[in-house]
Formats: structure tokens, sequence, C-alpha cells
DNA sequence: CTGAAAGCGCTTACAG
DNA sequence: CTGAAAGCGCTTACAG
């Protein structure tokens, strides 16, 4: 039950002032050789560590990253997570972790008490609602109380702040343009999220690909069950050949009709998805699918707000950061 | 650009104390009907907010909670997260997140750091690596500097801390019995984490419900091969008609057992795992699950977590909450 | 080389 | 009803 000692306590103990103290903890030259390796002797034995809420209060900052999360469920965001924790441990940061749900009001709220000064920085990816809403008023209000905001994922929605991405667009003009070079040609696109941002370039990088095609052919909708349906003509009555999905909720569906209309992927239809490396590889057949990178992606995005926050960045002028994707083939694609 | 107004400048602009403009700002008795108005006008006009630093400087406590996870890809741990970010949230307090990769280094550092006083208190899933050594000298030195610390969902380790789990061992003594009950007895198990706590419930409730039968049937092993040729052995030569599956990755491997050797589900082969609802449904056939109701396991952490600190709880007593789990039925074990 | 003092931004017991 | 003072636990410019 030992409580934590005060530098104060320490210093008594050792009949110096609390400065004396500080300072050979500090390791300033200041103090002789001899008093500060009693003073460390002590602090070592006692196990003496600063308070970092006071250190925090007296250097003017909070050692602490605010990280907003959409969906945490979702394992892209919960990996993004994981390397933002892991590179903010390097520096010595904790990581304040708020999931807004994909829900504007959330996000508000937690923008709202963000301006209170919890955080050093925040590194949000901006909800679907708030998107569709196109309302980022409490973002710029972020801005305003001069607080570092690096946008990660969701990123071409014109924010004036760093940005983090993933190259959306390339992925699936590469993953429809190899099916084309196979000779492949009837591709379909199924999306659950060609509402938002990376929905619409991922459809972009599809279209582009397909220019010289005679057809595209999309499947999309917001709702389940529709989109099924969708999916569900585009397979058996469009008969394409291969399927792109956008996101993680096409690609189930799209197994799903599959298995229920007793197609074999990948002999009759062959998919490619955006899903995470481990439910991708566990799937029967496993699914080809673009991997993100979400690990270097939570990496990059603390190091672009740490290098923002200590003044390595020109003010006013924004960096933007695209990590590749990689186009990774498991059974649902094989030829 | 506008930068936070502090209570100081707040004061001087109001031609008042310090003190004064704190007290109007906390509803205090003390000060006039008439300086409380005047001041909390002008705090709202310049959207004054308290540092929450010096706050909690002066309060002697952070205001952030600890969570140490494991896996953050596993998405019942990303929901506990959730649940718990989203009970903090109603007391004003922050999460602080952790991720141990499931390695007793990184949990030792973390408790370590944690010893500093980042946090007010600590929820902690204790990773495997930590179970298989049983070293958890790092948990009682958290406990030694009085830092309250909530065990969740690996609960069985005699740690002398206040916990929240789920029913790990009823839920598949009620699973077995089901299978029981409906005439099906050759049920099997299969578990990649037979060798941690919540592992060794399940398997024990299994047991309990398979006392009066002949013979169990256990596939084990930690390697993912391994596991996988044990499973298949399950299904091809002991030719079991039912089995339970511990963990996601036991769940999965039989899945893909199946795939490969054309074995139907559920008619051949009946299934029930642990997992997460939206990969459960969304898997084709879809996956009969215990349901773990990850959420408000997180919420009640955090609650029970509070209660101690608030000491709200007999000190030297720990409390031992258990939730009880739900078995879903989907198509996996349609019999 | 050491220490007293000021200060980070607050809160609150106390004096007036 | 208002304000000066002390203090939360630290750091650091300054004096000696």
């Amino acid at each position: 039950m030992k409580s934590k000692i005060t530098l104060k306590e320490l210093a008594k103990l050792l009949n110096v002032s609390v400065s004396t103290v500080s300072k050979a903890l500090h390791e300033s030259p200041e103090i002789s050789p001899k008093t500060a390796q009693r003073v460390k002797e002590l602090a070592k034995l006692h196990n003496y560590r600063p308070n970092p809420v006071a250190v925090n209060l007296k250097k003017s900052k909070t050692g602490t990253l605010g990280v907003v999360i959409p969906n945490i469920s979702n394992s892209f965001f919960a990996r993004v997570l994981s390397g933002m924790e892991d590179e903010a441990q390097k520096n010595g940061q904790q990581v304040i972790t708020y999931i807004s749900n994909e829900s504007l009001e959330k996000e508000k709220q937690i923008c709202d008490m963000l301006t209170s000064g919890f955080v050093d920085g925040v590194l949000i990816a901006v909800s679907e609602e708030t998107q569709k809403k196109k309302d980022y008023d409490h973002l710029h209000a972020l801005l305003e109380y001069d607080i570092p905001v690096v946008v990660y994922d969701r990123i071409n929605l014109g924010l004036p702040t760093d940005k983090i991405g993933v190259d959306d667009e390339k992925s699936f003009f590469e993953a429809a343009n190899y099916f084309i070079s196979k000779g492949i040609t009837r591709i379909g696109l199924a999306s659950g999220i060609h509402h938002v941002g990376i929905g619409q370039l991922r459809i972009k990088g599809y279209q582009k690909a397909m220019a010289e095609q005679k057809e595209t052919f999309l499947a999309t909708s917001t709702k389940p069950m529709q989109l099924k349906d969708k999916i569900k003509a585009l397979i058996m009555d469009t008969k394409v050949d291969a399927l792109l999905c956008t996101d993680f909720e096409s690609a189930i569906m799209t197994s799903r009709v599959a298995y229920e209309e007793n197609i074999k992927i990948p002999e009759d239809l062959k998919l490619i998805g955006y899903m995470s490396k481990d439910v991708a590889g566990f799937l029967s057949p496993s699914l080809s699918y673009i991997e993100q990178h979400p690990q270097e992606l939570g990496n990059m995005a603390v190091q672009i707000l740490n290098n923002r926050v200590s003044g390595k960045y020109e003010s006013g002028k924004f960096v933007e950061e695209i990590i590749a994707t990689t186009l990774v083939h498991l059974e649902s694609s094989r030829l």
C-alpha cells in the first residue's frame, strides 16, 4: 500500500530543496555529482515517478492524443487504433479513444469536449452521417482552438487538415485491370458505401479501368436487403464473371448469394473485396482482398500529428500521405 | 485561432478575483446572483472551459481510466472497449487504451507506466502469455500503488481484484445439453484456447453436460495446423454429429475442414461457436454462436471500477459479476 | 553548486 | 458577498 512519493517528500528526506531534487533527476549540469547520486538513489529506492498531471500542467500540454473512431467493430479501425497506440507508446504518449458510432451527434459531442484541452491533438475518421450531411463545423471548431487535427482514412472531404489515407481509387483500378488483363471483362461492382468518400473513390477506380469496356455493372444500396437483391441480379441475370466489393457488407452479401444460389466461387464467379486479412483468409473459400495496411496507417497518422505539434511542418500547408494498397489473391479470384 | 481563455483572464476582464469567478461558475451560494450572472455571461461569451489538467491536479485525480486489451482485432474486445467508452463518457471520464498483444512483456511495460499515475483505475484482461507463465507481479504492483483494478473477461486467475466475466462454463454446459436433449450425443469440442482460463471453463461445462455419455471427444491445439488435423479426425474418423468450438479459430477451422471435405453443415455436422454476432450471421451457412454481450460487460466493468474508486465497496472484499450468455441459433445448429 | 520564488490553471478554506 | 492565500506537484529562470 505504498502511495506515490512526491518531489517534496524526497527533498525533505534528503535535506535539500525541491529544485535540487528536480534538477538532479533531470541530469542538470548544475548539480554536483555527489548530490545527483544521492538523489537518484533515494528516488530509485522509493520508486519515484513524477506525477504526469503536474508535469503536464507545468508544460501546458497533456501528453495524450485523442482518436475518434467511427466503428470499432470494423477490424480495419481496430487495427488502425493498434498502430496508433503502438507509435504513441514509443513517444510516451497516451491514446484516448472516442467512438462516434458513425453518428454526427456523437461526433459533435466528442469534438466539443476535445476543445476543452483533454488532448494535444486529434486523429479522426469522419463519421458516415457527418459526410452525408456535410456538417463539419465541429471540426473547424477544433481547428479554431488551435488543436492539431489529422484526418485518417476518410480523407477526401476537403478539410483544411493534415491527412493520411489509403489509395482507394488505385486499388480498384488495379483490381479491375487484373481481371481485364486475364480476359475477364464482365466485371461488376457491389457497394454498400457508395455514398461516402472512400466508396466513391473505389467506384471511380473501377470505372476508370472499365473505360474501354462496353458496360459497367453496379449494385449499390445502403440497405442490406436491397443490396442483396441487386447483387443477386448481377450474378444471376446480368451474369457477371467477377465482382469487386467495396466493403465487408457487400462482400459477405455476395458470398451469401453465391451460397444460396449454388454459385461456385471462384469457378463461376470471381471475387475481390475489402476486408481484414484474418477474416478473408478464414472464409471458405478464402476471399481475395485488398490489404490496406491499417497498422502502418495508424503509425504514420501519429507521426504526422506529432510532426505538426512539434512544428516540423510549415503552418498553413497541409500534408497528405497516401498508403499504397496490396492486392492479395486467395482462393476467390483464382482463374 | 482563439486560444483558450483562463480563469485569470476572465477575472481581469470582469474586475473581480479569480476565486469569485471560480465560485460563480460552480454555483457557489457565496456569490451574489448579480455577480454570478455577469461571470457566467462572459464565460459563455468566451466559451470558457476549465483546463482539465489543472482541475485534475487540484483534485489529485486524472479523470481517466486505463483499459488494457490483449488483442484489439478480436471483435469481442473491440466491443467491450466500446461499452467501456460509452459508460465512461456518461461519467465524463476518458478512456486510455493500451494494447498488450497477448504479450507478458508488453503488459508489464503498460502496468509499470500505469503506476506513475496516468489513470484513476485500470481495467484489464490478462494476456495469454501472462496466464501461461502465471506471472502476476506487475498486477500486484498496481494494487500496491493503490490503483483500483478490475479484471474483465479472463477472470479465474485468483487475483485479489474486482472481476467481471462471462458465464463460460454454463454456456457450454447448455450448448451441449441442447444437443443431448435433441438426442444428439456424439458431441465433440474443438479448442485453440484450452490452455487459458476461459477455455478451460468452457471445456468443463462441456464435460459436465457429457457426464452421462460414454465418451467425450476433444480436439485441442494452439497450433493452427495441428488443430485442423485434429478437427478433421473428429469429423471424418470419429464421426461426431455436433461440434462445440471454444473460440473463433477453432470454429473457422471447422468450417474450413467441412468445406474441404464436402461435409454439409448443419445436415452432416452441427456447429456452435463463440464469435461475434456480425461475423456469425454473415457466414454461409450462418454460424450458431454464444452471445457474450460484450457491450454490457464493458459498461458494467466501468461501473464496478467507479464504485470501487468512490468507495462504494467495502475495501478488502471483492466484487465478482458474471454476465449470462445467450445461445443464438442460426443455420449451423439447425436440426 | 544550491535554493527561494514564480508560475502552470485551478479550487477552497479562511479572513474580512 | 468578495478576495487573498495556500496548495495540488512539478519546472526553471534567477539570485546567491
